[in-house]
DNA sequence: GAGGTTATGTTATTTCATAACGAATCATCT
DNA sequence: AGATGATTCGTTATGAAATAACATAACCTC
């Protein structure tokens, strides 16, 4: 990845104060809509994700997750990350082992990713899936789930390359 | 994955005999072509992949490398993954840690793969990605790779279910 | 056959993720 | 309130996946 990048990783900046504030309130509000619990360790991690300004590894959040410096045990970091995921607040990047909060404001939705090889940053689009799912229905496949990860270079690294 | 699934994990019978000697020797016919190397690591990792039911994690290939039981060590089951994934002979399933031979006789292309929750197969297809780029392309990314990996039932599975 | 390049063998370590189990918390129903 | 069952959590330990580092060997090609 790119270590020779001297793009600062500023595409997907952190959330702070009160818009980390909101966008945390606004996460336990879907959850008790659907009487799930927005629990602390729940909650801290996904701060942790949603201060970040890239994707995050489990044991990046696992070394922040104290507020005075004491590292989470793995897992307390993992078990959060499942219900993120399930409740669609996070979305695992299965090509850098790493997580990101997702940036959809809609509901549910397939999640895929633009990776950028030089400065790391991961976004996140929602793609017409039609053509695909079409020819996996024709071959008689049930699709559940769907994960697409393009990896390349980001408008800011494509200009200086 | 599926434990509780009682079909035989035959959607992709592995090759035996002659067809795994053709298939080995198509690959070092085409390594001849380009001047690489099909060395005794690199053809023996091939023969696995191709033999295995399904795909096989790189540990597993570890274990099995040695004819008379012999572990291989792993920098030389990764050394000879990278080295097939390069050339097009294996992909890598990210969303499984796992490993498959190309089954697409075509050259170079995108692999994607439908992968059943059940029995545990990953069909390879090859999937019109034009959508997906086209956005890719006009918010400014320059698109290298994609993987798009989709999960769900296969039709025996889907039956049963 | 000398020198540069590519591949391998080997040891050790790092990174990523989960199993297992008891204690605490929460919701629900007497 | 008190019993009950389901989730969640804290903790210890272990398992699984991948790579670092460096010495040796094989292979070009000049
Ligand atoms: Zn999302
Ligand atoms: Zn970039
Ligand atoms: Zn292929
Ligand atoms: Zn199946």
């Amino acid at each position: 990845m790119g270590d020779d990048c001297r793009h600062t990783e500023s595409a997907q900046p952190g959330l702070e104060g009160a818009a980390l504030a909101n966008a945390v309130a606004a996460a336990a509000v879907k959850c008790e809509r659907t009487r799930e619990r927005l629990t602390p360790p729940r909650r801290r991690v996904l701060e942790l994700l949603l201060e970040a300004d890239g994707p995050m590894k489990a044991y990046d959040l696992i070394a922040a997750y104290g507020q005075d410096g004491e590292p989470a045990k793995p897992p307390t970091v993992y078990r959060a990350l499942d219900f993120l995921e399930r409740l669609g607040f996070a979305h695992r990047i299965e090509s850098l082992n790493a997580y990101v909060p997702c940036r959809m404001e809609g509901t549910s939705h397939r999640a895929a990713f633009l990776i950028c090889e030089c400065c790391g940053t991961a976004e996140e689009f929602e793609p017409d899936f039609a053509p695909q799912f079409a020819a996996a229905e024709a071959a008689g496949y049930a699709v559940r789930t769907v994960t697409l990860e393009a990896r390349g270079l980001c408008p800011a690294c494509k200009v200086e390359a």
